[in-house]
DNA sequence: GCTGCCTCTGATAGCGCTAACATACCATCC
DNA sequence: GGATGGTATGTTAGCGCTATCAGAGGCAGC
């Protein structure tokens, strides 16, 4: 580690005072770095011991502008602070780090076109090699994509944009999944609290509920609207609890199977014992609520991966769209339901 | 919107396009975007027209080669998937974003002073003008921040580290109104599960409530350790139902309140009749646990501002260490505390 | 010994932008 | 009318790197 003190008017080591200290060009110096079997070994040596004693980094501005290559990929996002959102970030970044790439993170305020067209403006702007939506799918709002330079290369996560590479859990599937173990149980049918409309995770989970339904020639209720909440989801519950017929309850995610929860046990409907309820998503907290959540866990770290992978595939192989991928997740059984009684 | 089909070889417009275009030298372009009132209003429309119809865009590398400014802030976080972390580097992404910067995110993966290290470094090495770190002041693992190059500002995030600028949540205040809201209601004295000692946030907590015990003559218990984890708090709760001297818990995190929530239940202790829960945090569901959990509210945006404010401060203003801010958090009183009757 | 052909290193020219100075032009003043 | 000065624009020289080609030196072959 070379001098870190510093006098006032101090200037960072460059290329060309390497190259003075180990008697090369800077050329050379370049070279070590960028291809270091094309040079000498006892060249190579005496280079990096200068770089080593002058603590010598690249300048990236200098390199990105002459290589037209920024190392970063940007992601575009929306409302990190749950834990769905932020475990799904939280894995692209460690993927990106991995891979050697910056990350630049841009979050929406408002689900709008104009906000999402910004922050992928902005974005863009920082010359990013490639794209990663996180943000959900207000299709209307996403429309934006096709305004993309054709060069970039772009993964949406969960957010099966027509033109785009995707990358998402089956939602579907989980939603089949958590249906399914209610019927197992002798539920005659299951009643469901879905997410936004505008958001893809909330419609495949619908879907998947309604399948899983149908396909056993169950009756369809009405489903519940809800926002993510667990205060909508308590909403949700209220109405719930006023049904006697009601014996199974699918949140759409944890939080607002908190919310049913709480509603029920308001009403005097006992979990799981009346009532049973399934969420979506196994936040860290789902075994410690009461009763313990049965959920669907979400593999968020496999999808960050797998969305890297796959947006680095595009970035370096060329302009080959990548294939869409779909990673299965897992319903995990705790106490919140049980077989029907009521 | 300049025209975004594109032929195989195309080439972004520079400057020069612009120029060439509007019938100016490049230089008269750059007046336009840099400081727009030096240049005749006619001349400047022509330009302004001639960027638009070419859909220019100024290439950020060529200009923070040259300006040695990258307009980006780094942010330093670890583990970002639990609420609170999430919020933070949420409330400092909206405020950095605001202020028209870019925001570079590292994460670490483990807390070791190499980790953060190799982070910085990355940071550092793209040019980040500026650094956050809402990394836990692991205070070993933090000794590289005296390898920073002095001319980088930073500020960091709950995390008291001597040499830099801090703002934080007064963790103090929030434990000891915790604290004294259960001494209040008559409890005899008040036992706490704390969060892992490398973290100042826990330290933070523990002085306070040992500082509002001592402060009214109360024993101060010994404390539970935890790891933040609804486990760990399972755990400390398991211990804390076996004392019947035990009336009232502080628990450091939500997500420990919970599991001490838990392991009550589970023991037959009632909440809040015979034992009372504070919790730390309140994360988005905690009114919706069972029993609602009284808690403190921690102001994550408003940290996520001020940091920003004052790094961007010492960024723009010059190499003067700002002002370090702490800022009060709130108690919310729900339903898991009560006046002792056991 | 000269040619040919490797391997390694150096000189030079940009990448696209801004800083700094140069110039043209017009208005002003004595 | 020429010196003065202010304003709008142009010219030039880099920022620190990589790409490209040129050159130096070594070694084989005839």
């Amino acid at each position: 580690m070379g001098d870190v003190s510093v006098a006032k008017n101090w200037r960072l080591p460059v290329m060309g005072d390497v190259a003075r200290l180990a008697g090369v060009s800077h050329m050379t110096v370049s070279r070590v770095l960028n291809e270091p079997d094309s040079v000498r070994p006892e060249t190579r040596e005496r280079v990096l011991l200068a770089i080593e004693q002058l603590g010598y980094r690249r300048n990236s501005a200098a390199r990105s502008l002459v290589t037209r290559r920024s190392q970063t990929l940007g992601v575009v996002c929306f409302d990190t602070t749950h834990h769905g959102p932020a475990s799904m970030l939280n894995g692209i970044v460690h993927a990106t780090e991995e891979a050697g790439y910056a990350v630049s993170v841009a979050s929406l305020r408002r689900l709008t076109a104009d906000a999402a067209t910004q922050a992928v403006q902005r974005l863009v702007h920082q010359s990013v090699e490639g794209l990663v939506l996180i943000a959900p799918q207000a299709v209307e709002a996403m429309a934006f994509v096709r305004a993309l330079p054709t060069t970039l290369a772009v993964v949406a996560v969960e957010n099966a944009l027509p033109t785009v590479t995707s990358v998402s859990v089956d939602q579907v599937l989980g939603a089949r999944l958590a249906t399914e173990h209610l019927l197992s149980l002798g539920h005659e049918t299951v009643h469901h609290v879905r997410g936004p409309a505008d958001w893809s995770e909330a419609n495949g989970r619908v879907e998947g509920w309604m399948t899983a339904l149908e396909a056993n020639g169950r009756p369809v209720p009405r489903e519940l609207a809800g926002d993510w909440s667990a205060a909508s989801g308590y909403a949700a519950g209220r109405k719930l609890a006023r049904d006697p017929r009601v014996t199974a309850v699918f949140a759409a995610n944890d939080s607002m199977a908190l919310g049913v929860l709480r509603a029920l046990l308001e009403a005097g409907v006992r979990v799981p014992e009346d009532v049973s309820v399934v969420g979506f998503d196994d936040f860290p907290e789902a075994a410690y609520v009461t009763p313990p959540l049965t959920t669907v866990s979400q593999p968020f770290r496999e999808v960050g991966r797998q969305s890297i992978e796959i947006l680095l595939g595009e970035v370096e192989g060329g302009a080959a769209r990548g294939a869409s991928a779909v990673i299965p997740p897992e319903l995990v059984v705790r106490a919140s339901t049980a077989a029907r009684r009521r």
